[in-house]
RNA sequence: GCGCCCGUAGCUCAGUGGAUAGAGCGUCGGACUUCGAAUCCGCAGGUCAUGGGUUCAAAUCCCAUCGGGCGCUCCA
């Protein structure tokens, strides 16, 4: 219902000064009551071009649009040059009606036409269970997969393993160190850098695996292969509570795709990567290591791919990692990366330009720090020494769906303190529950209305009812939502959907307090339709942000 | 030193060219014999780090400075 007033609008302005000046705008919900049910700064954007006040533009605007308006009461053009319109009976029963027709549907849209995206996110070392900082760049990764695909999108879910290469091989030693030190047997020089409750209970269930004799560095190969599928989660008895595909699922998340960095070298691709390279004279032999001109595209210095002991670099096998994903066919690639490793991507761009793959259609989004406090202590957090908290303990603590919001709630981009003490005091007060408890407060006003005979469903929709005007706020709320989600899409921005959800679930808590919604009067039922419609988009929207929608708590 | 991100209420953070700068938590004070008080209403709290510039209009854009985080490995 909003695309036809902004239609009205474009088609205005179209008139008045030409299509070819038509600046991209927008309609909000003005906060002032005064300040009409919509409003538009088109004018602004065209003050440039024409060399005109925007007040002027304005009233020009508006002129053109008072011909075709069943749908406008009035239109006001203010102060600087906003347009501020008051929308009539129709546009209101319209809207009710076109979001209770659109149900789930409501807020999907095929902006995406079918585009095949890959999200790769989390993408943890699989050398210990997964840390409060992935937590983040989960949901953000999660959520933005989910409003893609319900923007048309074709959106697959990857995750890739670094189960190759010297961090997981240093797992494997740990893990053989712990058996070694538990049977007695003298250690090796090698004890591997990983230490916490995760090595000892691999430890623990390696005899079941492999016979105790064949339990040597001869075999740290198989050893360290056990480890790894331990700690994903692919071998159950050893970590069944705490591994990596168990914290991800008890946060709710889901992956399409577990993509193996092993395989790429079984398979040649790295090998070939850099052939591929050398053949297009990007390539430089240099003591004793094969390094790549990076900075003939971009890059401050050029990067090693093949280090002097003989060993392929992980930027090797990255680079063939994302060959790969244009290989797939992929139109658009979107990475969560943590903020740390910025100062990678223009080496990774320069080798996808090398290799002549548009580098533009691999976006990054780089989520910032997450640092942990108990109260005023901050947390020490170091996976070597295992010491930190996991996602699955903050999950088991905070739950689930307090946990995603709070994340949620902050930009990717600014960093975040994160107080556990805090975060479980608060999970009382906590926004989502403020949330969540507008969903179940309508089910339970249609529990209660269905007791006086009003049954949401079979309700009949009367045009000449008159909405209040914090009825009309209240679908005005609804009617925007659309444009939150094709917002989020645009520019990556999954946290601006909770704040949506606070506000609007803020005029219903208002509302509620000030109007009896089931009463004797046959207006109830109109009040129950629009209730109706807030609980569809509150339900869709939650939906999105993978948190429950609950009918009671 | 160079690059990226950040600096907004006591705390954690939204807002990134436009109408009186917002929310949650925290303080204090009010509202349930009637649809859910996990709610609502009110009070207090701001030189939007600082200084300059661009603009009809700057928390928002540009420059400088200060402060914080991260990165600048033949680590991943």
């Amino acid at each position: 219902m909003i695309d036809k007033l902004i239609d009205l609008i474009a088609d205005a302005v179209k008139d008045y000064a030409g299509e070819a000046v038509l600046p991209t705008f927008s309609v909000t919900v003005p906060a002032g009551e005064d300040h009409g049910d919509f409003s538009t700064g088109v004018a602004f954007g065209l003050a440039g071009p024409l060399k005109m006040a925007p007040h002027d533009i304005a009233s020009e605007v508006a002129v053109r649009m008072r011909a075709h308006t069943d749908l406008i009461d009035r239109i006001e053009v203010v102060k600087p040059g906003y347009i501020n319109f008051i929308m009539g009976r129709a546009f209101w029963h319209g809207s009710l009606r076109h979001i209770a027709e659109r149900q789930t549907d409501y807020g999907k849209s095929d902006v995406g036409r079918g585009k095949k995206v890959l999200i790769e996110f989390v993408s943890a070392n699989p050398t210990g269970p997964i840390h409060v900082g992935h937590g983040r760049g989960a949901v953000i990764g999660d959520v933005l997969a989910r409003v893609m695909a319900a923007s048309g999108y074709e959106v697959t879910r990857e995750y890739y393993i670094n189960d190759a290469g010297n961090q997981v091989l240093s797992l494997g030693y740990s893990v053989l160190n712990e058996y070694y030190k538990t049977n007695n047997i003298k250690p090796l020089s090698n004890t591997g850098e990983y230490r916490g409750d995760y090595v000892v209970s691999i430890s623990g269930t390696l005899a079941s695996m492999i016979p105790p004799a064949e339990i040597n560095e001869q075999n740290i190969k198989r050893i360290t292969e056990f480890s790894v599928k331990s700690v994903l989660g692919d071998e159950t008895r050893a970590l069944p509570n705490s591994s990596i595909k168990e914290a991800l699922r008890s946060f709710n998340i889901t992956f399409d795709n577990w993509f193996s960095e092993k395989k790429l070298y079984d398979d040649g691709s790295v090998a070939g990567i850099i052939e591929e390279l050398n053949k297009r004279h990007a390539v430089k032999q240099e003591e004793g290591a094969t390094w790549f001109l990076s900075t003939l595209y971009g890059d401050e210095k050029d990067r090693v791919l093949k280090k002097q002991a003989g060993e392929l670099t992980y930027f090797a096998s990255d680079i063939a990692y994302h060959v790969n994903k244009y290989k797939r066919g992929y139109n658009g690639l979107i990475n969560i990366w943590g903020a740390d490793h910025h100062g990678y991507l223009p080496r990774i761009r320069a080798a996808l330009t090398a290799l002549g793959y548009d580098a533009d259609r691999l976006i990054v989004l780089f989520v910032q720090m997450v640092r942990l406090m108990r109260g005023d202590r901050p947390v020490a957090m170091s996976k070597r020494a295992g010491e930190y908290v996991t996602l699955k303990e903050l999950v088991d603590e905070v739950g689930t769906d307090a946990v995603r919001f709070f994340f949620l709630q902050r930009s990717h981009e600014s960093q975040l303190v994160f107080d556990i003490d805090l975060a479980k005091k608060q999970s009382q007060e906590n926004p989502v529950y403020y949330v969540q408890y507008a969903h179940a407060r309508i089910s339970s006003i249609f529990g209660y209305a269905l007791t006086k005979g009003w049954n949401v469903d079979a309700i009949e929709q009367r045009d000449s009812y008159v909405f209040t005007s914090q009825e009309k706020r209240l679908l005005a709320q609804c009617l925007i939502y659309p444009e939150v989600i094709r917002d989020i899409v645009a520019k990556g921005e999954p946290h601006k959907l909770t704040y949506y959800l606070v506000e609007l679930v803020g005029i219903l808590h208002r509302y509620y307090t000030d109007t009896r919604v089931v009463g004797d009067d046959q207006d109830t039922g109109q009040r129950l339709l629009l209730m109706n419609v807030v609980k569809i988009v509150l339900k869709n929207a939650l939906d999105l942000l993978g948190i429950s929608a609950p009918e009671k708590m």
